[in-house]
DNA sequence: GCATTAATTGGTC
DNA sequence: GACCAATTAATGC
């Protein structure tokens, strides 16, 4: 687990690019004498990773705090957000395995300008600013994967804006339901994490009390179940209907 | 069991 | 639809 190379996450885009298939030619290729001086610095640059465990409602990184580098989620949930003024939290996206976190401080930004913290107990990969760096140069494969990274949640975040817009209270509600249920979502139906009213208004825009009487609503109408925390959905086409056409494919 | 926090409901602007 | 207040449910100590 603290090895990129047995790592089996197939989510997590180190391992997705051909890193590891360099590593391990590398490994091969010193067992047959020659050598590559490029895979042989990847392969240092992946063990300088740092592992952090991270309990259930502690943030591992604090808005305005110098960046540090770029984080892997191993195992966890994970809520990214802001805090606007004031002091109203936005829930940015919510993370499952092998997300990416903190990718947005690079380039010009000296300090976050983002939380991340544990839903339920997390365990993270962090590589530092210089590591990051330097396997950027390194690994070509990683650079690449990155920047289509990069641009596939800009569009992302550009449609949801511009989709937020035009949503009302009750649309938003489900729509955020629907992300979490497509992020963490079992096949029964649950929602597969357990969100406080507050995290899912601060996730839709709205107030503790519109996602009450959404839910209730919903409840009335046997779309979706719950008790305590635990949500289920019963219907999801029914619920998928109530929003307008064309969101559910989008924002992952 | 008591205290604190979260969820719910109703009402006002 | 946000904000406030009151009530009820849930949870921690």
């Amino acid at each position: 687990m603290n090895d990129c190379k047995s790592c089996n996450n197939s989510n997590c885009l180190i391992k997705q690019t051909s890193v590891h298939d360099a590593i391990l030619d590398y490994h091969k290729k010193c067992r047959y004498g020659t050598n590559s001086c490029r895979t042989e610095a990847a392969a240092q640059l992946l063990e300088q990773k740092h592992t952090i465990n991270c309990k259930a409602g502690q943030s591992f990184i604090i808005e305005g705090a110098p960046i540090h580098g770029l984080f892997f989620l191993y195992n966890g949930k994970v809520k990214i957000g802001n805090t606007g003024t004031f002091g109203k939290e936005q829930i940015l996206r919510y993370t499952s395995n092998g997300d990416i976190i903190g990718h947005r401080g690079f380039g010009s930004s000296e300090s976050y300008k983002i939380y991340a913290t544990a839903l339920e107990d997390s365990i993270l990969c962090n590589f530092s600013n210089d590591v990051i760096m330097r396997m950027l140069e390194v690994i070509p494969n990683l650079t690449f994967s990155l920047m289509t990274f990069f641009a596939e949640e800009l569009n992302r975040s550009e449609t949801k804006v511009q989709k937020f817009a035009q949503m009302n209270v009750r649309e938003k509600v489900i729509d955020s339901l629907l992300y979490v249920s497509r992020k963490f979502g079992t096949e029964d139906g649950y929602i597969g994490v357990q969100l406080s009213r507050r995290e899912i208004s601060d996730c839709a825009g709205t107030t503790e009390e519109q996602v009450i009487r959404v839910l209730s609503s919903l409840k009335k109408d046997e779309i979706i179940q719950s008790k305590g925390r635990a949500i289920y959905i019963l219907d999801r086409n029914k619920l998928q209907s109530n929003i307008p056409e064309g969101h559910y494919f989008l924002n992952s």
